[in-house]
RNA sequence: GCGGAAGUAGCUCAGUCGGUAGAGCAUCAGCCUUCCAAGCUGAGGGUCGCGAGUUCGAACCUCGUCUUCCGCUCCA
């Protein structure tokens, strides 16, 4: 089976099975828009709460926020999203293919350059040592003709994108003769607006609204209450906000199921430090996350850090944890440098002072940004990716049989174990019913007494419940119960006194989090 | 947005020459019950993606449209 058939199994298996739904399927469906089914949503609580509890129950100086979706206008100036969120596009109708018009532009210009380069290179050779560059351009006819040209390109394409006018982008595109360098034709779509960030209004008298953007990320959320939290908490530097929330982009094409939609979820913590020191707690977060990664047990050698050799806007050190998903290594998480480029903007736009005075240093100064930022849906994807799994098993008299299973990591499985009556007779769904209810407060739980044992396990394999405790006779004689391994399908007999200490050591979340704790790296 | 493919029951699909829609699995109820799915009986479930057209008659032919998937383009 290749990785492409894998993953359109997995995507009908995540359907089939209440993970994950097309959004507003009785309607045909919403582009690239999903919804968690009734095992989707536990899974992805459980993924939330194993990430929240790292960070902020286990790090004392990490403490975290929820803040609003609506924020005001201006942030998204000083984030520079505003600038970078909005691309004129336009597209070649024989190649197909699709550019930025304001890139193309540029291009054309970069080649008018070349030409000035070379015509100054040939009146070098002209008048050999005597020859004087900046003469040369200022006399130079030819050299005069091009340099106007790039002024009058320049100007044009100002004035178009200032006045956000794409017909004259596209007239300015079509006046340079600029061709596809692909088919080399000069057979132009309309230029379009793309913008990445998604809008409304706020205020309900139409002639006062203000246009509002849906957050394109959920880090400015931290960066404007950075001095709220910093002066409540008390918090001393190096310390981290966390926060987990929504955003939103309008993605020209969102593809690969969950892996790029355009309202998705976002796991993000900023960590404030001293200038100077942000290489330190760089290298320090690169680490512990991967450490997160790999604490799931899906093998170290499905992750890979990809570090950013071009940089965002905001950017002075970028990596991305990549997971080997069906599709290919992808990013799951980024781990960015950010210097002071955010608090720094929201102090010029908003004009209040944003410093940490220093104790330590008798210092005022605007922090240094360490963040991490991991995509909610994306890690479910990893999860889900990581676990489907098709095996063949032997049957007692040697025939073989298909099964699948999620091999999902207990603490983050949506439902824990289920409870199963061997039989529907002889008083053990009624026993059964009473160890439910016994641990019904502690876990997820199912009880199924429909159909014969083996598709009950079937069942539970498919959902990828990790533990199924059946009650046979001999229950009924010692009160001990069978507990059935999703994984490798064996069996171990437990006393029903033992039973709610035994499930707690195989699927409480607190085991892992031991692991992880950062006491022991100091 | 362009190109290609596909839309029939929850799922996988059949449906001949145009004649009012079928199977298996799944679901539900009952029976039986032997610790790794597919024993027995019965039931529910579909405006054939949507809209026009041709026709006495359309799941089927024609046109349009929507959606999904794949490729291209973009990606903080």
């Amino acid at each position: 089976m290749t990785q492409e058939e894998l993953f359109k199994k997995l995507i009908a298996h995540c359907k089939e099975y209440g993970y994950i739904f097309p959004s507003s399927e009785i309607y045909d469906g919403l582009g690239a828009v999903y919804d968690y089914g009734q095992n989707g949503v536990e899974l992805k609580n459980n993924i939330k709460r194993y990430w929240w509890e790292a960070m902020v129950k286990l790090h004392e100086n990490i403490v975290g926020i929820d803040s609003a979706i609506f924020m005001h206008p201006k942030i998204w100036e000083a984030s520079g999203h505003v600038g970078a969120f909005n691309d004129p596009l336009i597209d070649n109708k024989d190649s197909k293919k699709r550019y930025r018009a304001d890139v193309l532009i540029e291009d054309y210009m970069a080649k008018i350059e070349e030409k000035i380069e070379k015509e100054t290179s040939k009146g070098q050779k002209k008048f050999g040592e005597a020859f004087d560059p900046a003469q040369f351009r200022a006399t130079n006819p030819n050299v005069l003709r091009l340099v106007e040209k790039i002024d009058t390109v320049k100007q044009r394409m100002k004035e178009a994108l200032n006045s956000g006018d794409l017909d004259a982008l596209r007239n300015l595109i079509i006046d340079c003769e600029i061709a596809c360098p692909i088919s080399g034709t000069r057979n132009w779509t309309e230029v379009r607006q793309f913008n990445l960030m998604f809008s409304t209004q706020m205020g309900s008298v139409s002639s006062d609204t203000n246009q509002i953007y849906l957050r394109p990320e959920t880090a400015q959320g931290i960066f404007v209450n950075f001095l709220n939290v910093q002066k409540t908490g008390r918090m001393k530097i190096p310390f981290g906000i966390a926060q987990i929330g929504k955003a939103f982009r309008n993605e020209i094409v969102a593809r690969q199921f969950i892996f790029r939609m355009r309202e998705f979820e976002q796991m993000e913590m900023q960590f404030f430090v001293r200038p100077g020191e942000e290489t330190k707690w760089y290298d320090y977060w690169k680490n512990a996350r991967m450490n997160w990664h790999r604490s799931l047990g899906f093998g170290n050698e499905k992750y890979r850090f990809h570090d950013h050799e071009k940089l965002a806007h905001y950017a002075k050190a970028a990596a991305d944890v990549e997971f080997n998903f069906p599709f290919g290594f992808k990013e799951v998480e980024g781990i960015h440098s950010r210097s002071d480029f955010d608090l720094g903007n929201h102090q010029k736009f908003s004009g209040k002072k944003i410093q940490y005075f220093d104790p330590d240093t008798g210092e005022n100064y605007v922090p240094y940004v360490v963040e991490t930022s991991i995509g909610v849906d994306r890690m479910v994807l990893l999860v889900l990716s990581a676990s489907y799994s098709e095996e063949t098993v032997t049957k007692e008299n040697g025939e073989t049989d298909e099964r699948v299973v999620l091999r999902i990591p207990p603490m983050l499985a949506p439902v824990k174990f289920a409870v199963l009556p061997l039989v529907k007779k002889d008083g053990m769904p009624e026993k059964a019913r009473e160890i439910m209810n016994m641990l019904k407060f502690e876990y997820n739980s199912q009880y199924d007494e429909k159909d014969t044992i083996g598709k009950r396990y079937r069942r539970q394999d498919a959902i990828g419940t990790p533990f199924c405790i059946t009650i046979d006779k001999q229950t009924l004689d010692d009160n001990t119960v069978t507990i059935r391994h999703r994984d490798s399908m064996q069996q171990e007999r437990v006393a029903v006194a033992a039973l709610a200490q035994t499930l707690d050591k195989l699927v409480n979340m607190k085991y892992a989090l031991q692991n992880l704790n950062p006491e022991k790296y100091k």
